[in-house]
DNA sequence: GCCCAGGAGTAGACATCGTCTACGCCCGCC
DNA sequence: GGCGGGCGTAGACGATGTCTACTCCTGGGC
């Protein structure tokens, strides 16, 4: 099963990954996806009817990939679930600052709302392993669990965001985004137990 | 000062800011805005040296519109900080949901990067105003003034892009935005005092 | 009154892009 | 052994961003 004896569909999402990972999301052009897999440039309209198509398709690994280091921190840290929801904090963050071209595709208005491989429940999952941590560790004076998560995930997603595009560390001042990862989780569950 | 007597300048911005308004992101080109203020394809070139100078202009259009929002929403509301600090979280959430395809440029963050106009400085009188509300609101325990704001900010923003783009309704189920940014503004400011 | 220098916008070329269509090649099956 | 269909090629088309050569007009100096 070497890489080469694979599926052009698989190759050209791996590609495609590859080269939004490595050259930002202005690079993941049909014709040169297509070049870096080795086919002409029509070749790849046999898997993927357009280019949102395989923009999704890509999108999707991205979110694979980022559930996969979920998965994998959630493996390495221990049982209490606010460390664990501060390790998955600290995944969240580190996956959008690592790979900002990919995390910019994941969210891409158009590709969501075009439907394609039902992109956006591709989160779910990972919202499902949120949720249940932020389950786990509600106070009974809070918000609903799923209000909750939800505000949580939010201000993950727009600290990741702002951060990664300059915007906050421009407003703060800061220099690295612990302070803030640690603010917003005491907010959201409360001070963080000694 | 008739709309038609402005200069070429000011009428490409303000062609790009109601194209990105009804049509969307994608509408954006050079020539499809040329083409709206009346002019070849090549004019916007004397003003404009790239695409991306011409977009970043429009999203600092996108800036001063909703911080001139803003500011009237402090105008509108009562003096009790709390009180103007979820009217501007309102007024955040609404313009970036009436707003998509601007509020998506104004982030894009090829344009930020890429330092025109200094767009990612254009944020900061936005924020300046959140932080100065943060700071009378904000309790001993808190984080620092401009930590609380930030991470703050970094919520409504998440909210507002999450909620836009289809990703929370989904996640949480919940019709409306409401309670998530009262879950935010309470987790971050404290529960609002009756 | 003339000239002319330079700002302002036009128009065409070029490479690239996404999409569409017509065409070949090759492998398996009867 | 022939043939049908999946798989990829290749060329065309319109659109885009950028670059360059050009035209036009206007205003100031003599």
């Amino acid at each position: 099963m070497d890489a080469d004896e694979q599926g052009l569909r698989t190759r050209l999402v791996a590609a495609g990954a590859d080269l939004v990972l490595s050259e930002g999301q202005s690079a993941v052009s049909l014709r040169e996806i297509a070049r870096r897999a080795g086919v002409s440039h029509g070749a790849p309209r046999r898997y993927f009817p357009t280019h949102v198509d395989l923009l999704s398709a890509i999108a999707r690994e991205g979110f694979a990939d980022l559930t996969a280091r979920v998965e994998q921190t959630m493996r390495d840290v221990d049982a209490d679930p606010r460390t664990r929801l501060t390790a998955l904090a600290r995944t969240y963050l580190d996956f959008a600052a690592a790979h900002r071209g990919m995390f910019e595709l994941m969210f891409r208005h158009d590709l969501l709302d075009s439907g394609r491989l039902r992109l956006r429940e591709t989160s779910l999952p990972l919202f499902a392993v949120l949720a249940d941590l932020v389950a786990q560790v509600r106070r009974p004076t809070d918000a609903p669990a799923t209000v909750l998560a939800g505000a949580l995930w939010a201000n993950l997603h727009g600290i990741a965001q702002l951060w990664a595009w300059g915007s906050l560390p421009l407003a703060t001042g800061a220099t690295d985004d612990d302070a803030l990862l640690h603010a917003a989780l005491d907010a959201h569950l409360g001070p963080r137990p000694t």
